[in-house]
DNA sequence: AGATTTTGATAACAGTCGCTATCATTGCAT
DNA sequence: ATGCAATGATAGCGACTGTTATCAAAATCT
């Protein structure tokens, strides 16, 4: 056949994908990608068409390894709900950078910088977001089943105030610094939604 | 003395915030301000200094106008404060642009878009987060006195829940074209905190 | 009225952006 | 070994970025 390419495609999204979260769309060049990736302009070019198609392919490999991957790990759907829902959201705060600094939600970040919507990076976005609803959602159910949320917050209320405090966290990561306030203020949204045991 | 200016700093800082708020920070250039302020690229060096510059400036004058004018409409100190955060959570993802598009928030927009910490762009908008914080937090303080908190929900508690529900709002806006799918989530948020009257 | 001083306009700077045409290099199949 | 096909590298495209030097226009003060 031919000669056989000096990354695969999934090498050279994941490296793409950290970038793209750590730095975000706009502040990431094709030129930064090359210097990143080893691989010149026209290699990715060749393979994701545009950088628009290499941003919408990370964002499909994020909402499959992060967003996937704290999903299946925190909201299993066993266990305690409430303890799974706080894990999540605290995971999500956890620092990242090697300065410390948080990265916040790659589909957060590409979302309000790439505003334009319609175009295929929305559509992917749109896709992340719905994984992260729907797992709190279940969680939610299952507290409701299991009587620990709070008197009078049903299951649509508990989900609606998560993905909120959800997104507000990820907005407010990236410009703080430390994890630790934004983990108080988690805990602090996810206590109000379930019951208190005595 | 000289030439008076054509256009006074105030109305310039006016229609800047607009644009920005509208369009984001990066995706409005000089040019694109030159356009839409009636006023050339010198002028703009001149009086701001650099285009953080008349960023900063705009997001100063978006804290003042926009974000003050918020809080002390809905969140007056007076009356039942659940229906002032209410009120000031839905008045925020109320539509704005001509084409049904909401806006969302300026700081949020800029603080995502603009990451660099230690700027002077950052130390605004954190004034204006601040801004926003202390009068839910007021609000909530009163909630409190009344009992129209629900039951283990303290004054901390609340302020977070609802900080974290505005700038998840403010994030969610800049992709949804409806705002009825916004004030239902802050509706659910809000009752979350809020006490249940039978 | 004339001098002064700030304004606005034209034009251009160097740099970066996303993107691509061109070409030599490489490895597989025959 | 040879031809084929896809690779990586060099170089460059036009457009746009933030920014600034230069100069004419205009309004206030003496």
């Amino acid at each position: 056949m031919a000669r056989p390419a000096k990354f695969s495609d999934d090498e050279l999204l994941d490296r793409a994908m950290m970038l793209l979260w750590q730095r975000g769309w706009a502040a990431t060049s094709i030129r930064d990608l090359e210097a990143s990736l080893d691989v010149k302009a026209p290699s990715i070019y060749r393979r994701f068409g545009s950088k628009d198609g290499l941003a919408a392919a990370a964002i499909e490999r994020y909402i499959d390894r992060i967003v996937w991957g704290r999903v299946s790990k925190y909201l299993t759907g066993a266990d305690d709900p409430i303890a799974n829902i706080e894990g999540f959201l605290c995971s999500a705060v956890s620092a990242h950078g090697d300065d410390g600094r948080l990265w916040g939600c790659l589909l957060t970040t590409c979302s309000i910088e790439h505003g334009t919507p319609g175009c295929e990076l929305a559509a992917a976005i749109a896709r992340g977001f719905a994984v992260i609803e729907s797992g709190l959602r279940r969680e939610a159910e299952r507290a409701a089943e299991l009587g620990r949320l709070a008197d009078g917050v049903d299951v649509d209320d508990a989900t609606a105030t998560m993905v909120l405090a959800m997104q507000g966290l990820m907005a407010m990561s990236r410009r703080r610094s430390s994890s630790a306030d934004l983990i108080t203020r988690a805990r602090s949204s996810v206590s109000v939604v379930s019951r208190r045991v005595v």
